[in-house]
DNA sequence: GAGCGTTTAAGTCAATATGACCTTTAGGGG
DNA sequence: CCCCTAAAGGTCATATTGACTTAAACGCTC
C-alpha cells in the first residue's frame, strides 16, 4: 500500500460499509426492516442496518454478520445477493464512504431486536415509505428504490420469488407473493398453469396443507431452476 | 471520521477502485478491451483498465475518468452501468482494495491508446478468454464473467443491444448483436417481426442504408423504451 | 436493359401460449 | 347432509411463436 499512490495525489482511503435491504412478506405487505440509528450522524433517524467491513471478510460476509449483529437474523435462511456500491461523495457527511448494498429476502422473519448502534430495529411497511418519503438516513431511500425495482424486475425471471416463502408453499402463497410485490392480482388458475408450465420453477413436496376452510392445497418446494424459462411476466406486457 | 469508530477495532480504511469491462462487437466478435499492466502487481499481465476513486468524483465519474485516461475512450458516446463490488480480501495482494466494476457498452470503437499505467491497451476476443482461461490479473476474470452474463440476460428485455450500434443502425445490424452476444443464429425474418412489434425498442429514422449489394435497408435509432415489453427471449426458452 | 446474385421486407400457417372465464373437487362447520 | 370456501382442473377465443416461403429493391454483368 505505498508506491502505487505517488502519482495520484487526489486519491485517499475511503471506509466501506454494507447496507441491507432486507425484506419479507407479512401481513399481505412487503415490508422493510429499518433501524433507528442509535449515532450520529442521523440520530434517531430510521435507516437500513448496516455497518463497516472489517479487515479480513468478504462483502457477502459482512452483510452476513450485519444481519445477525444489527437485525438478529440468521443468513442462512435468507436469500442474499449484492444490489450495488453508492459512493457519493456526499452521501455520508463524516467523509468519503462506499457502501455495498445487499438485498436479502425471507419468509415472515421474527420480530427483530435492535443491535448495537441501532435503537431499535422494526419492519415497515414498502407502501409507505415511498409515498409519504419518509426521511431515511444518508442515501437510503435511493438504495430502497433500486432495491424494489430489482425485486419486482427479478421475480419475472428467477425463482427469488421463492424466497418469500418457507421451505414448503403453497401455490397461492407464491402467487400472493406476486401480487404483493407487483402490486396486482393474478388469475389463480392461469398462474398455477403457468407456475408448474414452468419447469423446475417448484416441486411437490408429495404433503398437502390443509387451510381453515376449503379444499387443501398441495404443498411445493423451490425447484431446481433459478432461472425461469419460459419467465413470469407480469402484467399487460406479457405478450412474449 | 473519528467516534464511530470507537467500538470496532477490526474496522480499517480500504482502497477504492473503478474497473471497466468495456465491450463493443468488430468483425462479428465480442470484444473486450484489455491493458497489459505496467506497474506491479501483475507487471505485464492483461487485465481490465482501472483505477482509483478519487477524492471528489463519484463512482461514476471515475468509471468515466478512467474510461478517458486508461482508454482514451469518450464516455459520452457509449453505455456505462455500474455491474457491481468485488471485495474479496485477498484479491489484490497489497491489501485491502474494493473494486466497484462498470461495464461499458460501445459501438465499434476506436483502436484504443495506452494510458498511465498501461502499456498498451487493445481488444481482445471474448471467446478466447474465457476458452483458454488467460491468466487476467486480480480477480479480472470473475469480474469479465458477471459482465458477460449481464450482458446476456440483459439484452433480452432492456434496449442495451441497441448500444453496440451507432446513433443509427439497420434491422440486421442489430440482429447481429444477439447473435453475436448469444452466440446463435436468429431467424432474420421473426426478429424484425419481435423488434417492431416491441413497442419503443426501435424507431424508423426515415432514411435508408445502401449495403454493397441487396435490397437498401431501413434505419432504425433506438426508440423510448427502455424496458422491452415483450422482450425478446433467447434461443429455446422463449415460450412465455 | 434483361438476367443474376444478394439482401431486405413481408406473408403464410400450423403449433402453442395466453387471458378470461367456468366447473369440479375436497375439506370444515352447522 | 347441506352449505360455504379455497384449490384444482377445464374450456375457448385470441394472440404469439417458429419455421418457411414469397416478394421487393438494389448493384453488376453481359
Amino acid at each position: 500500500m505505498d508506491d502505487w499512490l505517488k502519482d495520484s495525489v487526489e486519491v485517499e482511503a475511503s471506509w466501506v460499509t454494507v447496507d441491507l435491504a432486507i425484506f419479507t412478506i407479512r401481513d399481505d405487505q412487503l415490508m422493510v426492516l429499518l433501524i433507528e440509528r442509535g449515532l450520529e450522524p442521523f440520530l434517531g433517524r430510521p435507516a437500513l442496518p448496516g455497518g463497516y467491513v472489517q479487515k479480513n471478510e468478504t462483502l457477502r460476509d459482512g452483510a452476513l454478520r450485519e444481519l445477525r449483529e444489527e437485525a438478529g437474523i440468521d443468513g442462512g435462511r435468507l436469500h442474499l445477493e449484492q444490489l450495488g456500491a453508492y459512493g457519493d461523495p456526499q452521501r455520508d457527511p463524516r467523509g468519503r464512504v462506499v457502501t455495498v448494498a445487499y438485498l436479502a429476502l425471507g419468509p415472515d422473519l421474527p420480530a427483530p431486536v435492535g443491535g448495537t448502534d441501532a435503537r431499535r430495529a422494526y419492519w415497515a411497511p414498502v407502501s409507505q415509505l415511498t409515498d409519504e418519503a419518509e426521511v431515511l438516513a444518508f442515501d437510503h431511500l435511493a438504495i430502497l428504490s433500486d432495491a424494489l425495482e430489482e425485486i419486482r424486475r427479478k421475480i419475472e425471471y428467477t425463482a427469488v420469488a421463492t424466497a418469500f416463502c418457507g421451505e414448503s408453499f403453497t401455490l397461492s402463497e407464491l402467487r400472493t407473493v406476486y401480487e404483493v410485490i407487483w402490486g396486482e392480482d393474478l388469475d389463480p388458475s392461469n398462474f398455477r398453469r403457468k407456475a408448474l408450465n414452468t419447469i423446475g420453477f417448484v416441486q411437490p413436496t408429495g404433503e398437502r396443507w390443509h387451510p381453515p376452510t376449503g379444499r387443501p392445497a398441495n404443498l411445493y418446494r423451490r425447484g431446481s431452476a433459478w432461472l425461469l424459462s419460459p419467465p413470469l411476466l407480469r402484467g399487460t406486457g406479457n405478450a412474449a
